[in-house]
DNA sequence: GCACTGACGCGGG
DNA sequence: TCCCGCGCCAGTG
């Protein structure tokens, strides 16, 4: 059985170039909807695996709230503009448009999601 | 076991 | 719509 962070890295190589999703979805996707902070805390201690893309993790609001713990705060800002995804300043926090850059889970990717969990 | 923490989310005012 | 308070729960000491 795998346990939750394993999964968060499966659901977070999941998320399509150029996309972004948040917080709530993943651990949704995860099996665990009220398992958002765990998430966060996952992504920082590298639980998923090193090479999970982190950059396209973001709050309910769009907000890129885990830039602090980037290399330096503008580098998950740098690194979702490189994707061709807009960032701006909101007063408070960078942020991006969950309208334009969300990720919109489809059946395809539930149902490669499901297969890949399965495989353990 | 207890208290506290936090890359979060949501509902009420 | 913005803000604030509270709920959440795995980790940590």
């Amino acid at each position: 059985m795998m346990n939750f962070y394993e999964k968060m890295g499966i659901v977070c190589n999941a998320i399509p170039y150029g996309k972004v999703a948040t917080y709530g979805q993943i651990a949704l996707l995860c099996g665990k909807p009220k398992n958002s902070r765990q998430v966060g805390y996952g992504l920082r201690e590298n639980l998923a695996g090193d090479d999970v893309p982190a950059h396209r993790v973001v709050n309910s609001k769009g907000e890129l709230s885990g830039a602090v713990h980037f290399e330096f705060p503008t580098l998950q800002k740098m690194l979702l503009q490189e994707e061709g995804v807009e960032v701006s300043w909101n007063g408070t926090h960078w942020t991006v448009d969950l309208k334009k850059y969300g990720w919109k889970n489809t059946m395809e990717d539930a149902y490669l999601l499901k297969e890949k969990f399965e495989e353990f």
